[in-house]
DNA sequence: GTCATCATGTAAGCCGTTACATGATTGC
DNA sequence: GCAATCATGTAACGGCTTACATGATGAC
């Protein structure tokens, strides 16, 4: 799960863990807080399985871009520093390897029922990265998943329990209920997207 | 969170482990589906701290009621055996110091937000055992969470993301909303019900 | 006597947390 | 030089999971 939110972020740019634990907070934050002591284990274990690697701070040739804005300002204030001895900034990059893991992470099932609230949001949140069948195919899951959960929350809708788990049981149905008619909206708009444009413009028009 | 549902399902009757995990993915299942490799470990946990204990399957002595239709039931069935060796079931019942644990585990605030929902739906489901007052105060603080929850995502409401992350943003202040209205029904029929009956006849209601 | 089910437990591991320790940079 | 903040990391622990091991009971 945090390896998915990292390697999603990195997809924009290279980023160093400091950065990126303000920028899970900052724009995912209303679904995630992370903190140091899981993030730069994390960051390792990506770097150890060649799903991200540290970004040279150039040693001494000119300057070669890569191709990110604020990648590049970032590098430029590091860039004075001599000798990055042992405790400076490791600013990392996503690899191929982490972007076939990437989308191993966002397609992986997990199971039946295993995703929970906040999976969902945050592949949904990274899906703008998915080519546009598997994008639908992770929706359409969530459409069965949210429509099982639906079924088994009606088949034991009898008045069992006090009035206040009566009261939740109907909240919880009602909600899923909605959530169920949220995901069909995001079906709906994405089988217009996909008829209305060329199959190869998906990614390349986000990117 | 685990020891809350123990000792809440124990208020009701004396029961074994296993019957115990019967009724967590039965009656609490489409909020928490507990395994024996936490339950029976915080089994240990709670009777160690003496907040449950063995109910001793009346050794010679003629039959002292537990008080309990099934649980006499289930000591009947376990009698004719002489000699209740190394494994045998253990039916546990909640002691006076439990009930305590049970209402301070419901009362405990955790911080700020930490209360994620399953906590709060648990707690919910648990809350007829709470004094008036206490219930009242625990939905009070559900609501002033929830407030804040929904001003912060109205305050971060801006078009930052992509339009999934938009929808997703837009989708999860909408639910909060809900949420926040279906708390305010359950404190105004809590405070109805209070202004409508002697204060101490609240427990003796439902018990 | 053997199979299904009831019943209790342990071990290892996952995925996160908090608390702590430390080093580097910048502004004053 | 000193504080604030940026930046990286480790240690210990929490609470749960899965997989495994085992024993007891009842039905046939």
């Amino acid at each position: 799960m945090l390896e998915l939110a990292v390697l999603g972020l990195l997809k924009e740019q290279p980023l160093h863990g400091y950065e990126l634990k303000k920028r899970l907070g900052d724009t995912l934050g209303f679904l995630w807080g992370v903190s140091y002591g899981s993030l730069y284990p994390a960051l390792r274990r990506l770097e150890r399985s060649g799903a991200i690697e540290i970004v040279e701070p150039a040693p001494a040739t000119p300057i070669p871009s890569t191709g990110s804005l604020t990648g590049d300002l970032a590098a430029a204030r590091l860039r004075h520093r001599p000798l990055p001895g042992r405790r400076t900034r490791k600013q990392y990059r996503i690899t191929p390897k982490g972007e076939a893991t990437f989308v191993e992470l966002m397609v992986a099932d997990g199971g039946a029922g295993a995703d929970d609230e906040r999976t969902f949001a945050l592949k949904l949140a990274f899906c703008r990265h998915l080519p546009g069948p598997e994008r639908l195919a992770f929706l359409e899951r969530r459409r069965i998943e949210l429509a099982a959960r639906l079924d088994r929350a009606q088949g034991s809708a009898g008045g069992r329990g006090d009035r206040y788990l009566r009261s939740l049981m109907e909240h919880r149905t009602k909600t899923v209920e909605r959530d169920l008619e949220w995901v069909d909206e995001l079906i709906t708009a994405e089988r217009a997207a996909a008829s209305s444009a060329e199959p190869e413009a998906t990614e390349a028009g986000v990117a």
